[in-house]
DNA sequence: CTTTCAGTTGAACACTGTTCAAAATAAAAC
DNA sequence: GTTTTATTTTGAACAGTGTTCAACTGAAAG
């Protein structure tokens, strides 16, 4: 059984890539198998472990995928809103992420709930680090003088704490009134943590 | 084959629970298998599935026993921290919290990741609820005439946070110069936000 | 002593990801 | 056009998973 002339091996691949973006708009990937894959796309599953390399490896293909849509949706939203000063570019930017993960949950879970036993590959955080420095940019020009730590810390924490927003929202683990979601969540922390930061960049601890 | 008087029910309870913590000090759950834990034990995988009623039920267990550790962990510190200002009370939460999910990073994670299909039993959002009254109490003192809502607001917003901080901290995703930490991003959230939020606990949001 | 009852087990089931020799086809050589 | 070579694909086999359940054992009750 040699090639079957129906797809290349690049075709195949995009072939179960869109298939699993597509299971993943409906069910979670904990109910997702390999060999349940390759019944999808007309395949054994050997196939797919010799294009892939292994199960995980074909995760972590479709988890490329979903960070560059993430990529791309962040930056035309920034695009879009050139206009606009830098703490509310910066609280749409954070809102746009929340709008993803809410639309596309198990996608965006896959992310980071699939573990590699190595260790995440670089251009996974190439492509992070694009996030960052998108950020940064928008936290230099509300505060001018701000050393390139200090921007980094900001980024950092930000995106840190936007995340784990977004974590507490999908899971639905919210809990109080109606009036708290996610995007009030993200609106305050974006505002408070702001106000403070571009007045004084660097964080003077108590102890 | 009847009981064996090795162990009560609830002693048998306790032994496997003890034995699946003392695993997770040294690897992750994913390694983990219902099989392996009944020859730790020295029973039989059926006989596990009897006393917990899945597997699921059995790392829902062992949640429930770390989420305890961790709610007792934060009641010391902060009764430990009585003289201390409410600012610095809750900064010394945050980071009570982040030196657990460090020291029992394993044992932490898998309250995060075990996702049970029905949806979480009603005692461990309770956990969660209490330390959210802790919480709310501290930023009460720091704003006496906020709301409930926005002391709700705040400290959803707040825990958050922290726990996103905590989560990039154990998955090794920081990567950035050697001067930003995990404890470092805590204390930039805790001051900054609080310093703008006690002054203005409602987020004017402009558009 | 016999019956009842609850705790325990191992075999069986349906699944999982992975390996690999064999089969099938496309491409290359003649 | 035929044969050889190379490559792609597969299904069977393997070791593992959680779960079910009839059968068995040991202790307690009558």
């Amino acid at each position: 059984m040699a090639r079957r002339k129906d797809h290349s091996p690049e075709e195949l691949q995009e072939l179960v890539i869109s298939s699993v973006l597509q299971y993943l708009q409906q069910q979670s990937a904990h109910a997702l198998s390999l060999r349940q894959i390759a019944k999808m796309v007309g395949y054994s599953p050997g196939t797919l472990i010799n294009l892939f390399g292994s199960y995980a490896h074909l995760l972590l293909a479709v988890n490329a995928h979903t960070l560059d849509q993430i990529s791309e949706r962040l930056a035309q939203k920034l695009a879009s809103a050139a206009n606009l000063d830098a703490q509310q570019q910066l609280r749409l930017f954070a809102e746009e992420y929340l709008v993803y993960a809410q639309q596309h949950t198990y996608q965006w879970r896959l992310v980071f709930e699939h573990r590699l036993d190595e260790e995440v590959p670089d251009w996974q955080q190439n492509r992070i680090n694009q996030l960052f420095a998108l950020i940064e940019l928008r936290l230099a020009k509300l505060a001018p003088h701000a050393k390139s730590l200090e921007l980094q810390q900001a980024s950092r924490t930000i995106w840190a704490s936007v995340h784990g927003i977004c974590m507490l929202e999908v899971d639905n683990k919210i809990f109080a009134s109606a009036d708290i979601s996610g995007l009030s969540m993200i609106q305050s922390l974006i505002n408070h943590y702001l106000a403070a930061w571009k007045d004084q960049p660097t964080a003077h601890q108590k102890q």
